[in-house]
DNA sequence: GATTAATTTAAACAAACGTTTAGTTTTGCA
DNA sequence: TGCAAAACTAAACGTTTGTTTAAATTAATC
């Protein structure tokens, strides 16, 4: 009896909305936008914050719930696909890196919400989303010392921290990594040149850090 | 002529101002935080943000240029105390650590600040404060590498980033940092229980990723 | 103690905010 | 084609925003 009537053809006023807060709450932060600004640039009318989403705050959640990545998935699949618990870490920190490098107004928006002591929901909601990660790369990393490849006295969550932290540094500030690495473009960050420097330099730093010392003597034996 | 009037034995009201602002735009960000929030935390008058600052802008940046940490002529009297390579760099994490929980809502700002796409005058006023400390990290690491302790093939720069990502992903998201680590209550983060092993996993990974392997294998023969 | 400047106050300011309204257009189905 | 639900619009809503005002109070100098 109440069935809704769908349009049929038309440019999603909801999905433009979102990708326009995505983009604005991140860049700038979401009191410091308007409803006013992200409607003209979502190039919609004002009211249809309220139609669809209630309130801005609204929109605000929904955009988390709806565009946080289900990064869980792509996880488990390396579990069942790579081979040594190594290549797994490897794996992981490349699937991280395109996720992140690949939406990252989106990711600085997440991660500047967690700095922040309002709005303690969208906090509960995020970390909820990320922990489940979190429990996949810790049974990786105990399987490496399991094999007896990686050190047994790893902190495991600091480790995390750490890969996390770097990638988070250097994506949600671009001004201070072109600061820190002499360049003029901030666009440098998205380069695929940059991608394969941090990549190379966190699989450097984490083998260093996780393989054991018997390990490098084996492996490079003769050098 | 113009010579200015002092009070004597009064609560300064400026620097009231400076403190609760550097705590309420740590807590809840710039924008979400009113001249009338503010000022009644302060227990002043709004109208003194005008006064002493000019505006909330004003007070904003005149908090960033006077509350900004000295630290790069600590990190000189690094340099000439300590004794070789590593030591200097197990200061700074040292350094650091004590100053970015020290104040940290401060930093929290400063950082978040540099993840806007506003007001770009205050993001150069932050980098250009942090970029000399840089060059002071960068030396001790060059001065490793002179003495054959430290890898010829390290990538400084991101190195650097490394150190930061991991301090500040822990201690700007405290939220995020709790939850990683099984706590239950935030003021965890700025406990010494923590403190000491945060810096026992930044010196531990840097060790591993600093020095090279000959140098393990003379350090440590028999084990 | 009078004077003058520095500081503080309560009240008011216009502009911008998020939200709502009442009305119009578009759509899908009969 | 007619009609009701859905989608959209322009205008106005009451608040809150940052800032200013003009007057009152406090402090330092003579």
């Amino acid at each position: 009896m109440f069935v809704k009537k769908k349009k049929i053809e038309t440019v999603d006023t909801r999905e433009q909305l979102l990708k326009t807060a995505s983009k604005l709450f991140g860049e700038k932060g979401f009191e410091a936008v308007s409803t006013r600004e992200l409607a003209k640039a979502a190039d919609v009318n004002i009211a249809m914050i309220a139609y669809y989403f209630g309130s801005k705050e609204g929109l605000f959640k929904a955009m988390i719930e709806e565009r946080f990545p289900k990064t869980v998935t792509h996880l488990r699949n390396i579990q069942k696909n790579e081979g040594n618990a190594w290549d797994k870490i490897s794996a992981v920190i490349d699937l991280y890196l395109e996720k992140i490098i690949g939406d990252s107004s989106f990711h600085k928006l997440v991660f500047r919400e967690l700095s922040l002591e309002q709005r303690p929901e969208h906090r509960e909601l995020i970390l909820s989303g990320i922990e489940k990660n979190w429990e996949v790369i810790k049974t990786y990393i105990r399987e490496g010392q399991e094999s007896g490849d990686f050190k047994e006295n790893i902190d495991i969550e600091l480790t995390i921290a750490s890969v996390f932290g770097t990638i988070f540094q250097l994506i949600n500030m671009p001004c201070w990594t072109i600061r820190l690495l002499g360049e003029k473009d901030e666009k440098f960050v998205k380069s695929e040149a940059f991608k394969t420097r941090l990549k190379k330099h966190l699989k450097d730093m984490m083998k260093a850090h996780l393989f054991t010392e018997q390990y490098f003597e084996k492996m490079t034996p003769s050098v």
